[in-house]
DNA sequence: TATGAAAGTAAGTACTTACTTACATTATGG
DNA sequence: CCATAATGTAAGTAAGTACTTACTTTCATA
């Protein structure tokens, strides 16, 4: 589906988006989506089939932007070291503002119903850890890293990076520290390990 | 509330959280809740004042028990070692049913409306992420960690575990390897950190 | 200025939902 | 065995919801 910048369908798209974090899915009536987007609910069903269709495109809009987003934020130059590189990944991934984070938000209630490969939770984290993936291997390589499982390293990366951000911005749970003592603090852990040199 | 065993209450207690998980708040109809408790929908209004109070009741009830099964997974005796006490707590958490699991998958849904010091997921966050920082300090009072931030050390630990088991039980995303390969690894990780030693 | 597409208005359909009322039935314990 | 409490049945209420139909208005453009 093409959607023209500025368009009816736009609008209606937009409106669906964020009357569906504020209320879900159930809450997200075509009334409401329709008022906020300024067209009458006629017009609306003109344009998509059906709600759930609706929705459905919605998500699948917003969450192409986001992967996009993410997959920019975790791009790698060969010779950028391990230690900066998540540095960065972090900063910028804290940095990214609630309206950019609300798809994650959405993405998150998606227990069910939705096809295992369509959900959006799964479909982020996929993208992570690939790119994770490929930036350890190649830091294996390079010998900067010692030979480890990639992609296990990978997925604690992004667990750790993630269920930060998760707590924090989804369920509103409240940092205990600023995100720079964080970061030097997590990386210091899974940088050099936990165990005691006196042994 | 107290809930006698067998009563009434109880069982539709129970039918309210199987719908639930099944079909979320607003696909857990009182009709479907009262049928499946095998009473009418009459009694179920005369036990609880609304569907509302119902299922926040059935919520508060089976996150209770599930926070004291957690508890006890994460129990430790001073003697046990980090690894050996990890690897118990993750396979553990590995093995509990699906049934079991249930909260988990009802408490990712809950992103809005409910207040931030009743949603289950961060009640189990701060439950295990206390538990976890406790033994990781009275570890490196044993000096067999080194001096490490231990609440950002049980932070990460919690999101690493964690964060496995909501990818695989709640979204259904597939393992890549099996438990016992996989704790083996970020456990060398965590423990061993990632760095090359040649540096 | 005439035409056709896109939008709106008003009304309605068919269904579902949480919750209620009034009354009948069953079960239980003193 | 009888009074009382717990449950069921049947019906209904009031509101909402996705979606439709029929007709009118707006507006760009050829």
């Amino acid at each position: 589906m093409e959607v023209k910048n500025g368009s009816v369908e736009e609008r209606i798209i937009n409106a669906s988006f964020h009357i569906l974090e504020k209320e879900g899915f159930s809450g997200a009536t075509t009334k409401k989506i329709a008022e906020k987007a300024g067209v009458s609910e006629v017009t609306l069903f003109r344009k998509f089939e059906s709600k759930e269709k609706l929705i459905s495109i919605a998500k699948e809009h917003y969450s192409t932007d986001f992967i996009e987003k993410l997959t920019e934020i975790f791009q790698y130059t060969p010779e950028i070291s391990v230690e900066e590189y998540l540095t960065q990944c972090f900063n910028k991934l804290v940095n990214l503002t609630d309206n950019e984070l609300t798809i994650l938000k959405v993405g998150m209630e998606e227990v069910r119903d939705i096809p295992t490969d369509k959900k959006v939770f799964l479909r982020i984290s996929e993208t992570i850890i690939d790119e994770l993936t490929k930036f350890f291997s190649l830091k294996i390589e390079q010998k900067e890293l010692r030979e480890i499982n990639p992609s296990i390293l990978a997925l604690n990366m992004f667990s750790i990076m993630f269920e930060s951000i998760i707590l924090w911005k989804v369920y509103g749970k409240q940092p205990k520290y600023n995100i720079d003592r964080y970061t030097e603090d997590f990386l210091d852990i899974i940088l050099n390990g936990i165990k005691s040199d006196n042994k």
